[in-house]
DNA sequence: CTGAAAGCGCTTACAG
DNA sequence: CTGAAAGCGCTTACAG
């Protein structure tokens, strides 16, 4: 027996033989609850993850050498909306000694095939996921190795046993759209994010229910589906504004997308905000930097990453959380980009 | 067999079978070598050494199973420079399989203090230093540990024994005050970056040059100092637009300053490009979606990104960089902002 | 749902 | 110096 012998540890840490004999199992059910593999009784997979909890199983031991870290995972890292949440988590994060890891997710909304081995390598502190969502498959293997995970904004259907940061999508688009009907305006076009977002889904029910609450019948013509990007806005502004009867007001999903309508007025020569009134969502700097500056719905990034990174400490604590899922409000920003409806028929003869 | 099978990849890493084959050895030898184990001879350890370079073999780094980390630190981490470079790094590392830990600076030119301790905890591959600099000290621990840095873009003098990826500022803000010059404008004022920052001193000079080539003199009133962020583009911006003699075109040394340069001259009435040119630097994504879209000075961000992931994985293998000092060419976009100069006296003429 | 068994990638003591 | 062989920790297809 060589001095090369790595078990100079105290305890040494388990083994799958251990655990199963612990567990009065076989060695291939407990690997099965760590992998999150199925096929395992929900209780032996409760008895066993109480053990691996218990036995510390594979967690980094804690001492000198523990460099705590936080895994960010992003739909679309080099978007605003990511951007200026992974700098809010990153101050926040620093402040309490813990490193952020951040992975993109190569515009998919689920991760690589090799990111989960990543992390559970890099055993960080905790997981938050940014405008995406992880497989059933690793949500185990996490909740296994006792790694908390919070979703920031998510975008699909948000599961109650995960705790989620959202804003408040609904009311937002439902301001937006009172705000323009206040403004006088009837022709009210929207410019949509992907179905498969429930941020999109919610911000058009909500447009929908200001209309109709107003009594103004929700034309199909006037509503365009797009992804959240500039290109987006570009197109589906340019096809609204060629309709033969064309809105007097669009609401954009996104600012970004906003300012792809920007850009499609500017083409078709329609002023902002004398003949087309314009709201985003999100409320980036770039809102405020555009011309005319953009009146939009403000979501508050900074607090949701701030919010995410607390929740997730607590649950690195085991304490629980104080809700499953959470959304801050949103509200009206007007700027520039806003104004009473055009008068209709004066304006039409005249373009 | 699911669709959630991890073996999926075409290629795999190599395993010590493969190249015990490829080496015409046994896998013990193979091991051996692998880990340093004495009992092999010097010319077949050369061999192995040599494959297991070639083929990338992961070497297990000290420590239970450790995962493979580049530190990025940024100064500004929100701002779309730092996040274009973040993404673009985020990209190319993950293809190796090695993750990112992300650090801002906390909008100062050097790291928190306990950075570093966190850095040499980590043990990462290799550290980009995204537009900031590092402490002598710190750069001696790194040194002492064998962990590399590469500058991106370093805004002060740039060390001769550190690699470091820049771009042509000097030439980019030739080329742009040549664009302005060539369309008749003989008033342009610029508005520049901190004065520690090499970067700005460097765009300084090249508008100074081409103006000097042209024989136009320079007014020391139109230049004028900020940071590269929208305030100082708004503020320097109405402070050139007031002058009694205000310039026909402005050069900003940033995108985003070129966007509070638009909102000074909205705020004024002053109409771009027709009564004023205004040309940028980055060509960042909201340059093309300025209205009008910004002429700018496009900085290859992306490139510069990879070559500094190449360089620091290269030196990770302690392949030398083929240099310690590389600059990468911008070039000039010309978009909607500029035009010819007015004529001073009739300058209302114009649709 | 469970576990025996085959197997994978790697290490190491040891015979040649 | 070299490699066959035993063994370790783990995963997985499959029989029960």
């Amino acid at each position: 027996m060589s001095a090369e012998m790595p078990q100079g540890e105290p305890e040494g840490r388990a083994t799958l033989a251990e655990l199963a004999a612990l567990a009065d199992v076989s060695i291939s059910t407990v690997s099965k609850v760590l992998n999150g593999r199925a096929g395992v009784s929900e209780e032996t997979r409760a008895r066993i993850e109480a053990l691996l909890n218990d036995r510390q199983y594979n967690r980094r031991s804690p001492g000198p050498n523990h460099a705590p870290l936080i895994e960010v995972l992003c739909f679309e890292i080099a978007s605003s909306w990511a951007t200026e949440a992974i700098a809010a988590i990153d101050r926040l994060a620093r402040e309490r000694g813990v490193a952020m890891v951040v992975s993109g997710t190569n515009d998919r909304q689920k991760p690589d095939l090799d990111w989960i081995a990543g992390v559970l390598n890099r055993r960080p502190v905790g997981v938050i996921l940014v405008v995406c969502n992880l497989p059933d498959v690793q949500k185990r293997q996490l909740r296994s190795r006792n790694i908390p995970f919070v979703m920031l904004d998510p975008a699909g259907q948000p599961t109650p046993d995960v705790p989620s940061i959202g804003s408040a999508d609904w009311s937002g688009a439902y301001a937006a759209t009172q705000h323009l009907i206040e403004l006088g305006h009837r022709d009210i076009g929207i410019v949509t994010g992907p179905e498969d977002m429930m941020i999109a889904t919610a911000r058009l029910s909500g447009f929908r229910a200001a209309l109709e609450s107003a009594r103004i019948p929700v034309r199909p013509e006037y509503i365009r589906r797009g992804e959240f990007h500039h290109s987006d806005g570009l197109t589906e502004g340019r096809a609204l504004l060629s309709l033969p009867t064309r809105p007097t007001a669009i609401f954009a999903s996104s600012d970004v997308q906003a300012l792809g309508v920007y850009e499609a007025a500017r083409a078709l020569g329609v002023a902002i905000p004398s003949e087309l009134s314009v709201v985003g969502f999100d409320d980036l700097k770039i809102a405020r930097w555009a011309g005319p500056a953009l009146t939009t719905i403000r979501v508050p990034i900074v607090e949701m990453a701030e919010q995410a990174v607390h929740v997730l400490l607590d649950l690195t604590q085991n304490r629980a959380p104080a809700f499953s899922r959470v959304e801050m409000a949103t509200t009206l920003v007007v700027r520039d980009s806003t104004d009473v409806a055009p008068r209709r028929t004066t304006e039409m003869f005249r373009a």
